[in-house]
DNA sequence: AGTATAAAACTCATCGTTTCGTATTTGGAT
DNA sequence: ATCCAAATACGAAACGATGAGTTTTATACT
């Protein structure tokens, strides 16, 4: 369906894609995820609620998409001289990203998504899981080579370095403050350590 | 307002209080706490709206306290004999709640609450604080007699116990599983453990 | 006598869909 | 190249459905 060159009619307009998510933006600075609504978007867009809709299946997605056209979203890491400085800057990135303007915004895509499968999907494939899976390709090469315990399962390890960060989040983000910045990540690896390490 | 033993006329109904938390509890196996609505509680329960309203703030609130209600979720723990013990006994608890039936309307309330402070103090006071408080407690009483390394800040010790059970409930609730329920209370707590250990 | 109750009607907001007339682009024919 | 017709996106408006939270009223209970 997607592909044959040979379609007429006219095409998406990149001006209204750009003006609604650069409204969802806007809109975002001044409330939660929970009391936007598409209409709000449409009406700050200047674009018909039609046009929303065609495009994208729900609020979620459209918020999702907003969030990943801002400037510095994509960066990548440096590259790491050992797997557990990776891990490190990995989790110092996050942090970062949940302690930004965006981290309510996360916090409230997050929960949006424990209603419905559709919306939970959405963030995972494009914020949670691309991140998770960076963190745990970090871990198993680093068990690989011998940086880390290898009796502890992968999955389990990459939830226990970034669930603090998530659940910090979510329940007194207050407390996401400079002295977490500094000290989580180290303590956080610490969980990766060879028993005869210390 | 509350108080007052002089008073006339006809008393709050039992009766009422029970058949809403009871519906409440009812239509929560069936649907998500975002998609159940007042009024749906108030026709389960054979009700008016009103008597909800007059007696509970919103839906937060009514769900929070159908959740208290059911057996089972004021079950004391057993004394433990340690620090230690008490600690992987309050995360197996833990555990259990979030795996049961209920799990899912926690995450559900817990999402709630990223939109609403009113809601997240409900969350907060009835739910996660006291268990929160519980685990920190133990953790500094660990600390002063030995059991735990004390160059960890007892808030972060507790977000790195917690988090993580939150935050698997919350993206990948089907990994709750019996391997997890075994073994992650004993991982979790090696955060604690002294440096000279091991 | 006084108050809680159920039921119903009400206002208001928003959702997601549909309809409609218009604007714009494309591909093919000339 | 130029024009035309088909195809499609567009904004605006209206729709029905749903549910929130309030108000009213008559009734039941203490």
């Amino acid at each position: 369906m997607e592909n044959a060159a040979a379609k007429k009619g006219r095409p998406r307009s990149e001006k209204s894609r750009k003006a609604i998510l650069n409204a969802t933006n806007k809109l975002l600075l001044q409330t939660s995820v929970q009391e936007l609504s598409i209409e709000s978007i449409a009406k700050k867009a200047k674009v018909g609620k039609t046009t929303i809709y065609r495009w994208w299946p729900n609020k979620t997605a459209v918020v999702m998409d907003a969030l990943a056209s801002q400037p510095g979203m994509q960066t990548p890491l440096p590259t790491a001289s050992s797997h557990h400085d990776a891990i490190t800057m990995q989790l110092d990135k996050l942090i970062r990203l949940v302690d930004s303007n965006n981290g309510q915004t996360i916090a409230q895509l997050f929960s949006e998504a424990q209603a419905s499968e559709i919306s939970l999907n959405i963030f995972k494939d494009n914020l949670l899981e691309p991140l998770m899976d960076a963190i745990r390709y970090s871990i198993e090469e680093g068990q690989k080579n011998g940086e880390f315990r290898d009796d502890i399962e992968i999955s389990l390890a990459a939830d226990m370095l970034c669930g603090p960060i998530f659940f910090r989040l979510m329940a007194h983000a207050k407390d996401l403050d400079r002295d977490f910045h500094k000290t989580y990540p180290d303590e956080a690896i610490k969980i990766l350590a060879p028993a005869n390490a210390n």
